[in-house]
DNA sequence: GTCTCAACCAATTCTGAATTGGTTGAAGCT
DNA sequence: AGCTTCAACCAATTCAGAATTGGTTGAGAC
């Protein structure tokens, strides 16, 4: 019941105190300072009173601690959420969908302008060995490279990673479904003539076409994906 | 000088007998197989004879290896290079730039759709904040906020993760850089007028206007990253 | 020479102890 | 009683060294 910001029975001292610790002491480049059992001990009072005046440091916004980790001057670090793991349980498939078609374009657009001969060459290559894949498995791994080819012409590796941890997560989330069909993908696949649009695209330096093109492959593969309840690769 | 895949003294026994183990033997999840040398025990054979076998099976892509992991069928998983550290080591302060004016109008257009009451309450909420920011410190934190809630308005966990991401590799890239001015924001700071029509226009369902807002902030920020070589805030 | 094999190497994982902030319950003080 | 204090304990985390694993080498067998 007595949760205050300001407990009753808190030292003003030992604050003080400490604070004068915190603006003297050389703190590693972490911000981490000394465990409470060693610091209590440095400032000659109990490690309840220090517990105390580290508590209202804490409300104040000063510091934070975590058990086992340490007390740490400044902001806790704002929980990131970029663990691929925890992403995935907390997501589904049209959610993830949903960011793709948010993202992907985007990342085609930026790739129209900067692919070199190089990535041009690379992506028509993927669009031959898609073609010519004789199992589904096949298919997935040059389409994702394809994919990936892309994001690597932007040249952005911050770019590049967002996709990467996209592809990541839709591993993670479609993780142990079983794939419906074990036949190979048949030559008149949609994703075919869409991905020839996104790399004819992307190889005129047409920027709003390529981005195009990439929504309306996505929202092919979502359509797909709606329909069959397979796990359509794109 | 004989590196060929299929090399000289290569005992095409082993191989199949070792194709036989991997269509029978019941792997686990992760498709890991035996240590070799366990392999070679129960296979019968030594454990240069069966690294043979293994290396044509590496090099036909059945299977990959790695040090202090083990032996694994199927395709070697792609480097997701979605690692914060090791993103930002290959990045700089530019090209994290132009990922930001690429992703976030995007997010900003969809949090233009979907902001529930809470978010626009957090988003005004924020805005107050910066402006009554008394250091450049309480500033960056509520300015962070403010972007963060305009991801989360998104109501997209991926898309969420991906902003994370951006923002820990932001921390990252800049790390260990001064802040030139101790002083705090003066109060015709750009960022606040230009933060307002932002969030005018996700009140407003306006997903081009806020779209179109943020990559005019985002633009804003660059210029005076380019031109006061400070680590502006936005 | 060529092949084999045991020892060795380096990357990775595993495991158990040590560390750290958080909690509790008896003892002590007023 | 009412409150503080303190040592012991708890659970989360980190740390260090051993064990494991694929890769390499050099002496010896043929």
């Amino acid at each position: 019941m007595m949760d205050m910001i300001s407990e009753a029975g808190v030292n003003r001292g030992v604050v003080t105190q400490l604070r004068a610790f915190l603006a003297q002491a050389e703190l590693p480049e972490d911000g981490r300072l000394p465990p409470e059992r060693d610091l209590a001990a440095a400032l000659g009072v109990t490690r309840t009173e220090l517990r105390k005046a580290l508590g209202t440091l804490e409300a104040e916004g000063q510091i934070w601690r975590h058990v086992g980790k340490g007390t740490f001057v400044g902001n806790r670090p704002t929980d990131t959420l970029s663990d691929i793991e925890t992403l995935a349980k907390r997501t589904n498939p049209a959610e993830l969908m949903r960011a793709r078609l948010i993202i992907e374009p985007e990342i085609a657009r930026a790739a129209a302008l900067t692919a070199t001969p190089l990535h041009l060459s690379e992506l028509r290559l993927c669009q031959t060995r898609t073609r010519e894949a004789a199992t589904w498995r096949q298919y997935e791994n040059w389409d994702t490279r394809l994919h990936r080819t892309i994001a690597e012409a932007t040249q952005n590796t911050p770019l590049l990673g967002m996709f990467d941890m996209l592809n990541a997560l839709r591993r993670a989330v479609t993780w142990g479904r079983l794939r419906a069909n074990p036949v190979k993908p048949s030559p008149d696949h949609h994703s075919f003539a869409e991905h020839e649009v996104i790399i004819t695209a992307i190889e005129n330096r047409d920027m709003n076409g390529a981005a195009a093109a990439m929504r309306t492959h996505l929202q092919s593969v979502e359509r797909n994906l709606l329909t069959w309840q397979s796990d359509a690769a794109d």
